[in-house]
DNA sequence: AGCACGCCGACT
DNA sequence: GTCGGCGTGCTC
């Protein structure tokens, strides 16, 4: 007997029930099953069928196994190194392995014989099969006997259809409780499918790459570690606008020439078109380009061309850093501070702590890149432990912008209550009167971020969500950011009948003050309500670019990436936005976003200049990064972090509880709590924090606490953590709560 | 998460 | 007794 028994990562196996499982590979079948392919298996009690991947091969034995039912795949579509790196992730990051190994195909893969058999994701909706009037006289009678689906049946004939997660969650009924429902024609369930987007491609013609001498001293010291043989770790810290994309190609260029291939990492591959065409440019069709926009189809297709060894060079978003490229000589990981590369969904992972995996098992390069490192990556550098590299000037040696800070309370104590300070408007108004352009970053969409009530101080806060609803006056609505509710808004306030006052400003509220200021004027506004689509986003920044509007004005994706000859003004309208966030990010994130905004401006002949508005003039944030002393903001941020234990000093990991009943949450963390003290009882090196409710404790309906466990992250700790969340996801008094853990938390 | 088994309460 | 809802425990 041969090899006939398959170890099988199981999709339908949750977190607490996962490991591979055994199945006899039918006689048939034994000649083309191979590890890395997909199959089907039969599950459970009831034998639904799963979707899993075989692990490894065994030989026969005694015990009485179900059978695999049949391949997905003629061949395996992940390779040795796939299946251990995905037995790796599920210990480092806590999630099955089989999400690891999902998150290493293209999103929505699901092809046989070359035909796309199903790759929309599918939601079943529950519908009413009786008229309502009906339902209602059924819920009635049903009450005595059965209230749950009485419970069911009211809520449907209200709705009409839902989801029936929803209905799961709004009456705490079971599927039995739905199945029973169906079984007597009272509801149709339904499947629906969600439809993915088309795409977009350009190139041009390649210049020839001059490198200056700054460039040149980095690539000559990045270049050598790429063929050391050895896993090495650097990090480029470069100024915006010193020309870092250059050295990433050359250094490309150089992997290539040692026969290696390489990956490149960008934060958000619809912000920066500019970045894919330059790649798209030089390296024609050995590069492969992955983003948001790919169907499933051309997704699917670019994998494929970078498998078969027909692509030597991947650019893309996080998941790229799983892209099928073998024999990586070079990662390079752009604006590596930007929280993106962090995945907030199973599998928690970071992008380059998969890039430092696979690096370490090639023997090549990991360049971390940006202009505003994060202070961890900083820390490693001066510790030793990556190459550090820099560039301090700018491309052509342009000056960096100078910098005017708007010091906000004077401008209210003037009678100054507007978005825009004096002094920034007057710099606007000179660049209208010179023919040059403006950006203009607010970290707020709508009008107002705020409604309250003048008289009792009633605020308009969402249902579902512990946030407050945001004004948009062009439909005069209110809408909620996080769960997308959507209502009008009443002409008094609905608790006492007070006259409504609109606090602060949002991206359409500045519109609306600059048109005031300056008539007729040209803008441009960007924010997630202009930019519906990818291409929108590319058309708005051309006809900003052929000089259509002189203000560009937008949010964060007006701060990443641009480069406009003729912009030397930008404007920063609040700058202490950020700063005040309870997270450990949260001066990490003002200072780079701050240079970021700054460094758009003057990046063509004439010099640039940057007006940063600010109620806290004196913070040390603000002052470091008005000056853009990166260098003085390490030091002081360093210190900060040190005191508080934060990271880079010590790991920080969360254990999360989510749910509908906020009791029960809380009492599933106190329960987790408990069984972590026990662990790490005595254990000095370990403290436990919480269990605390979220940033936002409440998004659509559901609440969410949590645990943070500042400690070393080890072996040992993560498999207590492991333990903890079996433990307690397992116990039927955490019945309809998730529970996961976050190994590296990023606020 | 989902499915069958089996307990228990309501009604013939 | 017996029918059926719904809680409980298991998943190769």
């Amino acid at each position: 007997m041969g090899q006939n028994i398959a170890k099988i990562a199981v999709s339908a196996a949750t977190y607490s029930i996962d490991k591979p499982y055994d199945y006899e590979i039918p006689e048939d079948m034994t000649s083309q099953v191979v590890p890395g392919m997909r199959v089907l298996v039969p599950f459970g009690r009831g034998n639904r069928r799963s979707e899993g991947v075989i692990l490894s091969l065994v030989p026969s034995s005694k015990k009485r196994l179900k059978m695999v039912e049949r391949a997905l795949d003629e061949a395996p579509v992940l390779s040795e190194e796939n299946l251990r790196l995905a037995l790796w992730m599920s210990d480092r990051f806590f999630c099955t392995v089989f999400d690891a190994l999902r998150a290493m195909l293209p999103a929505g893969m699901w092809f046989k014989d070359g035909v796309m058999r199903q790759s929309d994701k599918i939601v079943k909706v529950a519908a009413l099969g009786v008229q309502n009037d009906e339902a209602y006289d059924l819920a009635k009678q049903k009450k005595a006997r059965a209230p749950r689906q009485a419970d069911v049946l009211e809520l449907l004939a209200g709705a009409q259809s839902m989801p029936i997660k929803d209905i799961y969650r709004l009456t705490g009924a079971t599927s039995a409780v739905v199945a029973a429902l169906e079984k007597q024609g009272l509801v149709r369930i339904e499947e629906h499918r969600v439809y993915r987007r088309p795409s977009i491609r350009a190139v041009e013609k390649p210049g020839p790459i001059e490198l200056s001498a700054e460039q040149q001293e980095a690539f000559d010291g990045i270049a050598p570690l790429i063929g050391s043989g050895k896993p090495e770790a650097a990090l480029l810290y470069g100024v915006t606008g010193s020309g870092k994309t250059l050295v990433y190609i050359r250094l490309i260029k150089a992997a290539l020439q040692l026969g290696k291939t390489a990956i490149v990492l960008v934060p958000e591959i619809a912000l920066t078109p500019q970045t894919v065409r330059i790649f798209a440019s030089y390296f024609g069709d050995s590069v492969a380009v992955l983003h948001s926009a790919l169907g499933t189809g051309e997704r699917y297709d670019e994998w494929k061309r970078i498998r078969s060894g027909e692509v030597q060079v991947v650019v893309g978003t996080r998941s790229a850093v799983f892209a099928p490229l073998s024999d990586i000589g070079l990662i390079v990981i752009d604006e590596e501070q930007e929280h993106t590369y962090k995945s907030e969904s199973a599998p928690r992972y970071h992008a380059r702590e998969i890039a430092k995996y696979r690096i370490t098992h090639s023997g090549g390069l990991i360049l971390l890149s940006s202009a505003t490192p994060s202070v961890e990556s900083m820390y490693n550098a001066k510790a030793g432990r990556y190459g550090f590299f820099r560039i301090r000037g700018r491309y052509n040696s342009k000056d960096l912008p100078s910098v005017i800070i708007a010091d906000m309370r004077q401008e209210l104590k003037s009678g100054n209550g507007g978005s825009i300070s004096s002094v920034l408007q007057s710099e606007l108004e000179h660049n209208i009167q010179n023919g040059e352009q403006s950006i203009l970053f607010i970290n707020r969409r709508g009008t107002h971020p705020l409604v309250a009530c003048g008289e009792c101080g009633f605020t308009f806060r969402c249902d579902k969500c512990t946030v407050n609803m945001t004004y948009h006056a062009s439909d005069r609505k209110l809408l909620c950011h996080y769960c997308g509710t959507y209502k009008p808004i009443p002409n008094a306030c609905p608790d006492c009948g007070g006259k409504l006052k609109y606090v602060g400003a949002g991206t359409q509220k500045v519109e609306s003050e600059l048109l005031e200021l300056f008539p007729g004027i040209g803008i441009i506004r960007m924010d997630a309500d202009t930019v519906s689509r990818i291409n929108s986003h590319d058309k708005l920044l051309t006809k900003f670019r052929d000089g259509k509007a002189q203000i560009l004005l937008g949010t964060q994706m007006v701060t990443k990436g641009l480069d406009f000859e003729n912009v030397t003004l930008v404007g920063v309208l609040s700058a202490d936005s950020s700063l005040y966030m309870s997270d450990y990010r949260a001066h990490e994130k003002t200072f780079s976003l701050i240079t970021q905004v700054v460094g758009r401006s003057g990046r063509g002949e004439k010099p640039g200049r940057a007006v940063i508005q600010t109620f806290t003039p004196g913070h040390d944030v603000i002052k470091t990064a008005s000056k853009q002393d990166y260098d003085e903001f390490y030091e002081h941020e360093i210190v900060f972090r040190r005191a508080m234990g934060s990271p880079p000093i010590r790991d920080l990991m969360t254990l999360s509880a989510v749910g509908t009943e906020e009791a029960l949450v809380v009492l599933a963390c106190h329960r987790m709590y408990n069984v972590l003290s026990n662990h790490f009882c005595g254990d000095s090196g370990i403290k436990l924090l919480g269990p605390a409710p979220a940033l936002v404790s409440k998004v659509n309906n559901r609440y969410r606490y949590r645990l943070l466990v500042s400690c070393e992250n080890s072996k040992k700790v993560r498999d207590t953590i492991a333990h903890t969340i079996r433990i307690i996801s397992s116990d039927r008094e955490s019945k309809g709560i998730s529970i996961f853990a976050d190994a590296d938390v990023y606020d």
